[in-house]
DNA sequence: TTTTCTGCCTAACGTTTGTTAGATTATTGT
DNA sequence: ACAATAATCTAACAAACGTTAGGCAGAAAA
């Protein structure tokens, strides 16, 4: 982010520094453990300054939330757009994965945050993040809609349970992959090939077979 | 369990109330933002009460956290002992999955419990709870070092990242599979099809093939 | 029946929390 | 330079928290 200028990037920069603030203690202990004072302090301000930013410290996390996913629904739809649209399901399907990783590691403070705390915030806050959530698992589902349209995808597959599968096998590699020790391309590729192997006919997957 | 007999069981069937309510509670909400009062209420008791059973709000999540995982490690370790020792590999590692799946939803308060919050609770309480995962690990690396012994691993295949991925795959299955509206054992059979056919040599897997 | 002991209740403590309202400071526009 | 406004500080509030120590009730033992 570049030097703030004018009033009206200035607020925007301590915003993005309460919300980086934000993001790395929650999905470090948790939304409740983290008080108001620990994220102003980390975001270099004291507690009561939080409250002209936001309203509430609800609102901080489900904007947490919301960025979390936000980030990696980007990636996804950006990457299989590019792709030609004579493009193998195997091939976007493929790019999906690769990129939704990509994104997973490259904001895993707000990413790592929603994995890990979604299930334990307050009912308004997960209902408020809900929409966001809807948007990214359609994304999905239209991919593998279009991929099954095309004749490509086993017909004894449940495609809402192959992207819930996809999703979270793909979400849990937040809690033991360190993307300074391995290559986060490749542990892309794995799972590509595990999960496309899985989901498509025979030979539908011959350029991701391990 | 039965009812209880004499004082000893009396504090034991307490002790119960209160390690159910915490995992229920815990699992649900994360640790911080659970009260003493909250688990006590759901226990039957005041909070000042939970201390005659237990010496802190940490020991009673450390116990919750161990909890969760020795029901899912008694189930695989002796589902996996119960083998003849000619079974093969890919039979060996279908069952531990198998048990693996049984286990963490039959006791699923407390394994989402771990799950979930782990990797938010204090520093301290994860030391606790580590021995515990550590022997699960292992468990694990044991049942995949004898198949490599065998012959029956792929030896492009780093053991280590296959059993994180194993763990942590089905793990991510507590967050969307409900057992009321399908079949544990039919979802641990597809999740065994699709690792096995990753980490063994070709045709090893042949029982297990989708 | 009386005594002992377990298991729970209760009131209270010191600390922490999210939040508010007013004051102050820094920045921008004229 | 001054005025306006944004951005932050500060003190305070009510509520909630984990925990403690003493008391009480009921069950079991003598």
């Amino acid at each position: 982010m570049t030097a703030p200028k004018g009033r009206k990037d200035k607020a925007d920069a301590s915003r993005v520094r309460i919300l980086d603030a934000a993001a790395a203690l929650f999905r470090e202990r948790g939304f409740a453990a983290v008080s108001l004072r620990a994220i102003a302090a980390a975001a270099g301000m004291q507690a009561g300054s939080v409250y002209y930013h936001f309203e509430s410290k609800e609102q901080i996390v489900v904007e947490v939330l919301n960025l979390g996913i936000a980030a990696v629904h980007r990636a996804v739809a950006e990457s299989v757009a590019a792709l030609p649209t004579s493009a193998a399901a195997a091939e976007v399907i493929g790019t999906g994965i690769r990129s939704h990783f990509r994104a997973l590691f490259q904001f895993s403070a707000y990413t790592s945050a929603n994995v890990r705390i979604y299930g334990q915030v307050p009912a308004a806050v997960r209902a408020a993040n809900l929409p966001v959530r809807r948007g990214y698992e359609a994304l999905w589902d239209g991919i593998l809609d279009r991929a099954a349209a095309a004749g490509a995808v086993r017909p004894a597959v449940d495609r809402r349970a192959f992207r819930l599968m996809l999703i979270g096998s793909i979400n849990a590699t937040l809690e033991w992959f360190d993307p300074d020790r391995g290559d986060v391309a490749d542990l892309a590729g794995r799972y590509a090939a595990i999960l496309l192997h899985g989901l498509l006919q025979p030979g539908e997957d011959a350029a991701w077979a391990s």
